[in-house]
DNA sequence: GACAACTGCTTGACCAATCAAGCATATATC
DNA sequence: GATATATGCTTGATTGGTCAAGCAGTTGTC
């Protein structure tokens, strides 16, 4: 079709796939009631040293700005799926901690995911893989 | 870290790396004056027939919904990057043609982005990197 | 040739995220 | 111990996109 250089290609093919991806990880967890960017939230958290982190570590962990955070976890705590702790050493940070709500949704919201993207993956060989998730790391 | 299943390591590895690899091109895209998608516009114009498609047509291809299009022309025509275009053949269609400028400014932008991504790329290798585009396709 | 159904596109309302600015607190320097 | 600088977070304004609805034009069927 067209002679892209694979530096190119590569960026291109990423954003597209990423695109198709995270449309259906917000179809498969939308039956949970939760978005993309709110499990990786959940999930974070989940294996998080007693499960509380602040809101910068979160934010590097799902990619997102201190504001996008903020805006993210207004609605989670709402529905109870994190509550607010307080830091005793530091008193800016703001504490986020998964609840037993928030626990519970995370481990159904993981196993439809975990099934959905096992489907998407199954033409995939495990070496192929492997060198895929090696090369996106290089490239992070 | 955790032992996350590998597909899904796959959708968050995915994710946080297009996050990068976007802001990256479009901060060597922001000195041209275009975003990324408006780059990848570009794109798929050069190397149309006649370096004409229709608005449903790049919406494919650049990943996007019919309205998103809508909305991301209006400034590029207004800067004369793009030009609209009847097709005699049905009225409904809106025609998006590249102007001479466009041209040019795709031809700036594409160094500036490839000298980038050619960058980014360099530590990974063509076996490596044709395997990860092999996946992207599967993928999509 | 009229009517139903479909297609291409645009618009209004909305949403998720960003950035820049600001507030509160902490830390380092003098 | 006062002052400057840095850090964690939130807020207002803006951006870039979606979705649902609607309009204009096209196609198929009778």
């Amino acid at each position: 079709m067209e002679q892209l250089p694979s530096s190119l290609a590569l960026l291109f093919s990423l954003s597209a796939t990423v695109g198709k991806l995270s449309k259906k990880a917000d179809r498969a967890l939308g039956v949970h009631g939760i978005s993309l960017s709110e499990f990786m939230v959940l999930h974070h958290l989940h294996y998080a040293q007693n499960q509380v982190m602040s809101r910068t570590e979160l934010a590097d962990a799902v990619n997102l700005t201190a504001s996008g955070v903020t805006r993210l976890l207004i609605p989670m705590e709402k529905i109870h799926l994190v509550e607010k702790e307080k830091n005793n050493r530091d008193a800016r940070v703001s504490l986020v901690k998964l609840t037993f709500t928030g626990r519970d949704i995370y481990k159904y919201a993981f196993l439809s995911c975990k099934n959905t993207f096992d489907e998407v993956v199954k033409d995939i060989s495990p070496k192929q893989l492997s060198t895929v998730l090696d090369v996106l790391k290089k490239l992070s």
